[in-house]
DNA sequence: ATGAAAGCGCTAACAC
DNA sequence: GTGTTAGCGCTTTCAT
């Protein structure tokens, strides 16, 4: 028969239960809560004593109106791509040692609901907000970040003002491609990328890779040969443009795709067109995604250090949080990982 | 030079602001905001106009202290399984409809990030939670679902009380799959299944989907050479194992998978290994996710009906929220996406 | 139909 | 070192 004590939720043990327990003030509780200064060891145990005691957790929502959440949200564009558990992974890690937790928002792939995710990830109060290859313009980006801490992921803007940036170096890691396909004597090799429709596509992670490989292919002296070709996210028309490209009399004999996705697909049209890889099509990808180890795929493919990138903004936007305002431009170096999809030319 | 109103960001529009902005009290904004009864036209119109033009946002954090917060969070094990995101998507669909915006966490496959994650979402005030294929035993369950509304997606519980499941009729697409490769004359069907190591593994879909196999070799007449083989979550193991089945003497005419993963990677091993498929092997798997559809791959699959599965899990959960307490237990009946990864014995 | 006012559970001045 | 208390922005009686 224990009488209910009020609360948002029926039963839920307050901060003044702990404290009425403890026999100490409220604010005592809250001090020994976030570890502030001024409170003695003993009454500190006390109140802890108490807080195990009753099961008590502070409400999140309540602590939202004055402080901290400690919570931190972030924003997906979509959730197909193979890359972004460990990117989840590598920021779950680094803020859960801190004592934060991660709440997530998928995007759909529309920019409104991408846009009133984040809206709603400040109005739950969140401390701060991490962005996953996000769509919108840098202008948008910089009004976000006037109103909370703000670090974007995979998102080439070239100088954000009151934001961070952490991208792997795109540009370096299709330079190590090429430079792996001209070793193995190639010199006619293509890239297949993204067809990017946005306005301000210019900071997609294709767009870097497109250069890099354009100037890896200078570098070379292999100007001529270089050509890219942009392919769509529509996965029927796409594979028609694969199978096009594949059966093309000036088809090259190595491809370096901006994606594992694309490259697994290009790899399944050529086998099941009968082709015999890598001896006719040397293919490289990028991601280095699980699907690129899988048997008869075997995709050599760069190595983004998803879990890295993840790590470094959730670092970078604790930092925030903690008061620096002066803008971080990160970015971290890709291996490439060997594997049997390309060959000798 | 506008002064910057107090709130919890500087420069934050209240539901003060737009109540001075309205000339009306703010007892009369929150009716608007809440479409609650008592408000003239006119009045209603009024606040409208002056939210819109103030571009006001009501404060999640604080209406989560007093009433809803018009979000409901989702709990994943882990995100690596590929019919996810249209489960997300079916469940967006439908909050979205409503108003309810969706946040994610993210398990990580470790219990304890699930449960405080759970407890997390609960301390945000959010208006229930819809978990998916959670690895809590059904006491653990229950003791969440007197905290607030709750719904379970993948999760086989024979008799939840407090709280509702969703569920595929893993036991009818089993049974079809079988009927399937019956009809094209196979009678050595073997199923390779997940090996659970949970306490409290029977409710896991997979034990489900192995019900169904083992029915449907019964009603086949075929219990003699029925058997299951469960394989490790861990991938190099796996492929192990896989390899023996491959080379086994007694090695199967058909194998159900009871997930895609499997099947995709049973079909590389064996393609690798030289065999030609489906000639010398019928290989049929679950949940027809992306991959299913790829070139050599062109898997025979059950379709879970994941939007549905996340959509029925929404409007259940809506309806907790809206005062039902009586425990519901859906299936949705799966159907079989026919491909070319099986054929006649 | 409308508004005044009392909290919700917490944090952070400020007083002792 | 500890307690008192005034809010944070909202919802919700309860008067008017």
């Amino acid at each position: 028969m224990n009488e209910q004590p009020r609360g948002t939720r029926p039963g839920r043990i307050t901060i003044r239960d702990v404290a009425a327990d403890a026999g100490v003030s409220v604010a005592a509780v809250s001090k020994v809560l976030r570890n502030a200064y001024g409170v003695s060891p003993a009454l500190r145990q006390n109140v802890l004593t108490s807080i195990e005691k009753l099961g008590y957790r502070p409400s999140t929502a309540a602590r939202g109106m004055r402080g901290r959440t400690f919570t931190i949200g972030v924003v997906l564009v979509e959730m197909g791509n193979p890359f972004l558990p460990d990117v989840i992974a590598g920021i779950s890690d680094a803020c859960g040692a801190d004592g934060y937790k991660v709440l997530i928002g998928l995007g759909q792939a529309q920019l409104t609901l991408e846009e009133s995710l984040l809206d709603s990830m400040i109005d739950h109060g969140m401390d701060g907000l991490i962005l996953v290859a996000p769509r919108m313009s840098g202008e948008t980006l910089e009004a976000y970040a006037r109103q909370t801490p703000l670090v974007v992921i995979a998102h080439h803007e070239p100088s954000p003002n009151a934001y961070d940036t952490v991208n792997s170096d795109d540009a370096a890691g299709a330079h190590m491609v090429v430079a792996e396909l001209v070793a193995a004597g190639h010199s006619d090799i293509a890239m297949i990328s993204l067809l990017v429709a946005d306005d301000n596509s210019q900071t997609h992670v294709s767009v870097a890779r497109e250069k890099g490989y354009l100037k890896a292919m200078g570098d070379a002296g292999l100007e001529p040969s270089a050509r890219i070709l942009r392919m769509t996210g529509d996965k029927d028309l796409r594979q028609a443009q694969m199978r096009s490209f594949l059966s093309a009399p000036d088809r090259p004999t190595a491809v370096f795709c901006w994606s594992d996705l694309f490259a697994i697909e290009l790899i399944g049209l050529a086998r099941s067109s009968g082709m015999n890889l890598p001896s006719e099509l040397s293919v490289i990808g990028y991601d280095n995604s699980p699907p690129a180890t899988m048997p008869l795929i075997e995709l050599t493919s760069v190595d983004q250090n998803a879990r890295g990138l993840g790590g470094a903004a959730a670092t970078a936007l604790l930092s925030r949080i903690a008061g620096r305002t002066n803008p971080q431009r990160l970015m971290l170096k890709p291996t490439l990982a060997h594997r049997t999809s390309h060959g000798p030319a």
